[in-house]
DNA sequence: CTTGACCTTGACGTTGCGTCAACGCTTCAT
DNA sequence: ATGAAGCGTTGACGCAACGTCAAGGTCAAG
């Protein structure tokens, strides 16, 4: 006869863990010695390393209760179905893998590549760091909010590079995070913005990401606290009857 | 301005989550409006989203912090290690994955393939279902004490059935489990298993397999309990100078 | 003014044990 | 015989990462 220690030892676990067994009913107490030891015999510990061999395999323990007293039928299927879920695992670890892969080089956790992508071209543009890292943070907010959308989104800021008037006003943006707002320049932002709001209003392709109104206001929200010259660009777009910043768009102008 | 229920569904969190950062330090508590409500801003959206990005990889809550909270390189060995981490998870897995399915078809939970295959090789010698179990009960036991020495064992034990001498023992065996102790049989037993343990000390081969003293007093107490006629066969052998089961050997006859 | 949907803190529940604590039994060397 | 290891016993708290009430305060709408 055996005592829990050595029990414990030919299973492969610990006596902690056999007294737990107990405790939640998976393994039957065993009869006393008498000292009140508990002794145990080879059925016990063959049952303890069906036990183990499942609760190894990450089954909860409650799930190893019903199986171990289930007929062979239920046993197979029970078997079949942690299998599945084991599969969903796997796959659920090597996504986060890829993740990580991308995440290892840089800072650029929880952004998806396309957004890498766009930011390092911008950074080839001769954009400032300061102002990247501001781009990046929102990024990594929008890539959170409509996830599937990202790809595409990112795709029409690469078309949008193509037009003269945005590489331009990049091209401007050095030193725009720390301009005050009474600096110059932030008249020849408004300018361009402007220039480019027409133009994408004429083409349609004003309403094109569906941002909830919240999230749409805390990335103009954003924006606002970004740059002290901010607040000032968007009173000088507003004075000419334009409203928001993540959308854009003009205000119909009421008489008065 | 954010509530905690706008910040944690940008983030993809619940509240629940934003709290429990909150107190262990993970994201620092913001400002509170006048009514005592927490207040969020943008930064807390890219900080929790990165957190969640982390944890959701299985990295520990401690270990995040840590990483945000660290520079570059520091940040890129971490996820390397996580990563490495995640190349162990999924090989565990995948060998769990391995061990269910030979699982899946029948009760073989917790044997090695080569135990499965040699039980099935018994049945087909004609070996009956009763004795099998016993048999299957202490290879678990085996496979659990010694994983890697078990194949070389059942190859042993395969060699064995080479010799008639086994074949006819095993022949023999229908109704041994629920044999009376005083079955004429039994003597037909311990004549067979005599034989083939003079032959097997001839050739040197009493300690093949190294159990610890314990263990096979496991196993042959398993045996004694196997049967009625256990005891008694184990009494004939010892009559007749040998000694245990597990490791059957011949005692050296004292003087007297 | 009520209703419902938010917010607050506090505290217990979950899972599978690890890790004391405080005590009894056995055994071995002294 | 005696005391110190080294087993065993029960009981209870600890951990991770939150989920889930509970008992209230606040805010916006009808």
């Amino acid at each position: 006869m055996l005592t829990i220690s050595q029990l414990a030892t030919y299973a492969g676990v610990t006596t902690r863990a056999v007294r737990h067994y107990h405790q939640i009913g998976l393994l039957p107490e065993p009869e006393r010695d008498q000292s009140g030891y508990r002794s145990y015999d080879a059925d016990a510990v063959v049952r303890l390393i069906r036990i183990h061999a499942l609760a190894d395999a990450g089954v909860p323990l409650a799930r190893v209760q019903e199986l171990l007293d289930a007929g062979p039928e239920e046993f197979a299927d029970g078997v079949q179905e942690i299998d599945k879920e084991l599969r969903g695992e796997i796959r659920r670890v090597q996504r986060t893998r890829k993740r990580l892969a991308r995440l290892a080089g840089g800072q650029h956790l929880a952004l998806p590549e396309c957004v890498v992508d766009y930011l390092d071209r911008l950074r080839d543009l001769g954009v400032e760091e300061q102002y990247i890292e501001l781009e990046r943070d929102a990024w990594i907010m929008v890539a959170a909010q409509v996830p599937d959308a990202i790809e595409a989104v990112i795709a029409r800021k690469h078309e949008d590079l193509n037009d003269p008037d945005v590489i331009k006003l990049y091209s401007l943006l050095n030193g725009a995070v720390e301009m005050p707002a009474d600096d110059a320049r932030i008249v020849e932002f408004a300018d361009i913005i402007e220039r480019l709001a027409i133009r994408a209003a004429a083409a349609g392709e004003l309403d094109a990401t569906a941002f909830d109104d919240g999230f749409a206001a805390l990335l103009d929200a954003t924006m606002l606290n970004s740059s002290p010259g901010a607040e000032r660009l968007l009173a000088i777009l507003e004075a000419r009857g334009w409203q928001g910043w993540t959308r854009l768009h003009q205000v119909p102008r009421s008489a008065g």
